[in-house]
DNA sequence: TAGGTTTTATGCGATACGGTACAGAAATAC
DNA sequence: GTATTTCTGTACCGTATCGCATAAAACCTA
C-alpha cells in the first residue's frame, strides 16, 4: 500500500486529491463508532471527503479498507504506549499513565469508544479471518510493548516481564471494554490505579 | 416476555409450534457467531426453524429478539457460574474451574465465539442504547456473582470482595476478547492459571 | 359442527447496501 | 502543443436487507 507520504517521485498522473494517513484518520472516528459491518461506504465516504470509488482506487474494498485503518490505529496506539513508557519516573507512575491516557481515549465523547481493536475487530473475527489476524497481531504487539516496559524496570525477574504484560494488557482490555458499554472514566481510573500496585508487585 | 415454559392457562387460537427458549438457544448460535448486525433475519430464522414473521409476533424486531438472546444467555451464564462458586474446593480451585469452563466455551469449535457480551454485544452500544445497557447490566450481575463468591470465602477482607470481583472479571473479558482472536486454549488456561493465586492474594 | 382466536406460511415492497462503468478533469512526458 | 496517465465525480446495477400484508391452518369454546 502506498502511504501518500513517502516522497517517492512524482508519479505522472493527476495528482491525488487527499492524503491517505488524513482519509485512515476520519474514516476510523466511522468504523471506531459503528463497527466493521454497521459502518456503510456512504458514511465512510462522506467522513472521508471522497467519493466511493477514489476509496476504493486508493484501498481495495471495505474490508481491506477496515484492515488499513485498524493497523493504522494501532501503530499509532503502540507508538504513544512507547512513548509513555520511555518517559520519566518509576514503573508504576508510568504504567499508571498510560492508562490513565487510554481511558481519557476510550470514554472520549460523544461516543465512549473504548478500543477500536477490542471494540469492533474482535467481532468481526470469525467472519473475517484477515481482520482477526491483524487485530491479534496488534494485540501482540501492545503487549510486546508493555513487555519492553517491565524488561527495563527495576522490577523483580519473577514474574518475568511478559507475563506482567499478559496481565497489564488484560486489564487494558476490560477498562476498553467496559468503556464501551458505559462505564464512566472515573470509575475506568480507580480500577486501573488499583490494579498497578498489583501488576507491579 | 412470554417463555413459553410458564404453565399458564392454554391460550384459546392455535398454539405455538415452538418453545421460547429453544428459539434463544438456536439464535444464539447465530448471533454470537456474526454479531448483531452481521447476522440476518434469514439466516436467524434458518437457524431457529421458524419464519419470520413469527419471530417478529415472539419478539418484535431484531434489536429485540438480540436482547432476549443477550439476557438468555446471560442468565444461563450466571447461573452456571453461581454453581461452580458455591461447589466444593477452596475459592482458588473453584476460580480456576470457573476460568476453565469459560475457557472451554469460548474456544468451542468451529468459531472460537468468545463471550456474547464482550464479543457481540460491546460493538453496538454506541448505536443502540438499549443494548448497551442490557450488556452492562450483565457484565455488573456477572461481578455480583463472583463477589458473592468471594464474599463466602475466607480470603482476607482486604482487598474486598468487590475489588476481587472487579479483577477476576476484569481477567475473564480479556480472556474472551483473546479466544475471539484466535487464541488457543491451552495459553488461555495457562494464563488464568497465572491470574487466580494473584486474584486471591 | 359453527364461530372465534391465535399462529403459521407465502410472498412482497421499499430501502440500503457494496461495488463499478464511464466520461471528464488535472497533472506529466514528449 | 499533443499524447498519456492518473484521479475525480456522477450515476448506476444487482443484491440483500428488514419488516409487513395477507390468507390459510390449527386449536379452543360452545
Amino acid at each position: 500500500m502506498r502511504t501518500g507520504t513517502e516522497k517517492e517521485k512524482r508519479s505522472r498522473g493527476r495528482p491525488r486529491g487527499f492524503i491517505t494517513e488524513e482519509v485512515l484518520e476520519k474514516v476510523r472516528g466511522v468504523f471506531l463508532a459503528k463497527g466493521f459491518t454497521g459502518a456503510s461506504l456512504d458514511e465512510l465516504s462522506a467522513a472521508a471527503g471522497l467519493n466511493r470509488p477514489s476509496l476504493y482506487a486508493a484501498f481495495g474494498d471495505k474490508e481491506q479498507l477496515y484492515i488499513a485503518t485498524l493497523r493504522f490505529y494501532g501503530t499509532k496506539s503502540i507508538e504513544g504506549l512507547d512513548a509513555i513508557l520511555a518517559g520519566p519516573g518509576t514503573i508504576q507512575q508510568r504504567l499508571a499513565r498510560v492508562y490513565s491516557a487510554a481511558i481519557d481515549l476510550y470514554t472520549a465523547p460523544p461516543h465512549r469508544p473504548g478500543c477500536m481493536i477490542v471494540g469492533t475487530a474482535a467481532v468481526e473475527s470469525p467472519t473475517y479471518p484477515k481482520i482477526a489476524e491483524a487485530a491479534a497481531e496488534l494485540l501482540a504487539a501492545i503487549e510486546k510493548s508493555l513487555e519492553r516496559g517491565f524488561a527495563a524496570s527495576d522490577l523483580p525477574r519473577k514474574p518475568a516481564p511478559a507475563a506482567r504484560a499478559r496481565m497489564a494488557g488484560a486489564i487494558m482490555y476490560a477498562i476498553a471494554i467496559r468503556a464501551r458499554l458505559g462505564a464512566k472514566a472515573a470509575d475506568l481510573k480507580a480500577f486501573a490505579n488499583s490494579m498497578v500496585p498489583t501488576i507491579c508487585a
